[in-house]
RNA sequence: GGUGAGGUGGCAGAGUGGUUAUGCGUUCGCCUGCAGAGCGAAUUUAUAGGGGUUCGAAUCCCUUCCUCACCUCCA
């Protein structure tokens, strides 16, 4: 599999001779998340899918930032302790990504968590000489990384020359970052050059070096973070071990609404929670893997409605291959026996495989996957959908749900058996042509989301999900 | 100002030298008791503008214009 490398910016094969490791910088646990974070940790869920439907080992690491001035700042709006905001928010972080069908992560490991990794790191790059204490704090000094600015690009001078920094004095580059920041008030922690916090970047570089090790396969995160967060984690991580930070660096587009970045600054932000109730599960992942992973993709309702319509063929045609007729009631034309299906089926399930093994290009997938859908849909449009077709695409089409995290809920027992009941009496009308009648009961189903499909001498159903935006 | 990514039909979105992907939308038929799903046909012979290379370019080169992101916290 080929994976764009903003680092050598260049696709590179992913290593899977062993297990495959991958980091994602999680969210800082201040507020409630919005759909731009769940795009990118979608992205990373479902290439996790991925992999392991293929058989790989994987090991995801997603933290936490419970350390931060926003948290701080927070808390003191709010009066509370900066522990009952991060549990807080960490709490919902789970309740919605579980809402999303997110698989929870191998560990999240949180910041505080890690402060005597940290400062081991930190001795150690000062030991080294990378780093220094000032007044303020301990200071990675970015003159002494030749390749700083590696992975964004920049160069050093022209950093300084649109440095829209202000200007510490205390430090000797102006480009150079905190690694402790000294600290009177709390939260704070002890450390051998006077207590305060960790800097931002120091986290991740610790986390991933104890949990991953050194040179793991794909350390992921949004675009924005780039600069100046993965800058300068390489910088640290690699002055520290002398080795190779991570193989692939993989970042995900933004979300834009109306064109611009969604974010809390511009007040645009569409929560976590909001969207959830607006469109559920299924569309906002459709819709967050209906472009590519490196582009932004813009938040419009009007292409969430198109991917309503696209669910609604996928509930379909899931009805109809757990419903199939029995092969000896169907009578396929030759062009659509199963040994023409078949093979169809499968080289549409290769294109898909092979779509996402190229960069992981999600919206070619999402063709193939709908290519099976429609291709079952018109043979059922014909009652075509008899049992050996069934039991060859089924599989396949469960792999391919379960890859992308989409999940067809069911109606419990009693409500099938309701339901179940109405359709033989509504059957009976209509094998008494009393079509009024029957309408009224098919009516009635509508009204609690279940739709209807008349075959020849059966009726299937389909219990939809229920989108609280659809028309 | 610097750096990076882009500009494809009404919309979304692939394709990186040589059969006008594909989906959605719209229109008209067909199927159906009516629907759902589906089928057929039509809609625009799309590739930001201008140059160039080539037998041939959306695809390579030059140039102009435009958009977005990053350069401060950000997924």
């Amino acid at each position: 599999m080929k994976i764009f490398d903003t680092l050598s910016a260049a696709e590179k094969e992913l290593d899977i001779s062993g297990i495959v490791r991958i980091y994602v910088c999680g969210v800082t646990v201040y507020d409630e998340s919005h759909i731009g974070h769940a795009r990118t940790i979608i992205v990373f869920d479902t290439l996790r899918r991925f992999l392991e439907s293929d058989g790989l080992k994987v090991k995801f690491i997603q933290n936490f930032t419970d350390v931060d001035d926003k948290i701080i700042n927070r808390a003191k709006a709010e009066n509370a302790s900066a522990d009952t905001i991060t549990t807080k928010y960490i709490a919902s972080y789970f309740d919605e990504f579980d809402r999303l069908n997110v698989k929870r992560a191998d560990s999240y490991p949180k910041a505080t968590e890690h402060i005597n990794d940290m400062i081991s790191l930190i001795k150690g790059l000062i030991d080294k000489d990378f780093a220094y204490v000032s007044k303020n704090g301990v200071y990675f000094s970015v003159s002494k990384f030749k390749e700083y600015g590696k992975l964004s690009k920049k160069k050093i001078d022209e950093l300084i020359a649109g440095a829209r920094v202000e200007v510490d004095e205390t430090k000797r580059d102006p480009l150079d970052f905190a690694l402790w920041k000294f600290a009177d008030d709390y939260p704070r922690w002890e450390s051998p050059w006077g207590h305060g916090r960790p800097g931002w970047h120091i986290e991740c570089s610790a986390m991933c070096l104890k949990h991953l090790g050194s040179d793991f396969e794909i350390h992921g995160g949004g675009r924005d973070l780039i600069f100046p967060h993965h800058e300068n984690e390489i910088a640290q991580s690699e002055c520290y071990t002398g080795r190779n930070f991570a193989k692939i660096w993989m970042h995900v587009g933004m979300v834009t609404i109306k064109g611009e970045k969604m974010s809390k600054s511009l007040g645009n932000t569409k929560s976590v929670d909001f969207v959830l109730k607006k469109w559920g599960p299924n569309i906002i992942r459709l819709f967050c893997l209906s472009g590519h992973y490196s582009k932004p993709i813009d938040y419009s309702e009007d292409l969430l409605k198109e991917t309503i319509a696209k669910w609604r063929q996928v509930e379909n045609c899931y009805v109809e291959l757990t419903h199939p007729e029995k092969d000896e009631l169907s009578n396929p034309p030759p062009n659509l026996n199963i040994k023409v299906i078949q093979p169809k089926i499968a080289l549409y399930k290769e294109n898909f495989n092979d779509a996402l093994k190229s960069d992981f290009n999600t919206p070619l997938a999402l063709n193939f996957f709908f290519s099976i859908v429609n291709e079952v849909n018109n043979l059922a449009a014909h009652d075509f959908v008899t049992e050996s077709i069934s039991n060859s695409i089924l599989p396949e089409f469960k792999k391919i749900l379960e890859v992308l995290g989409l999940k067809i809920t069911e109606p419990p027992h009693e409500e099938s058996n309701r339901i179940e009941e109405l359709i033989a009496k509504r059957n009976a009308f209509r094998t008494q042509k009393k079509y009024q009648e029957a309408d009224v009961i098919r009516e009635q189903l509508e009204h609690v989301g279940v739709i209807l499909i008349d075959h020849k001498g059966r009726t299937l159903w389909i219990k939809q999900e229920k989108i609280c935006s659809e028309v």
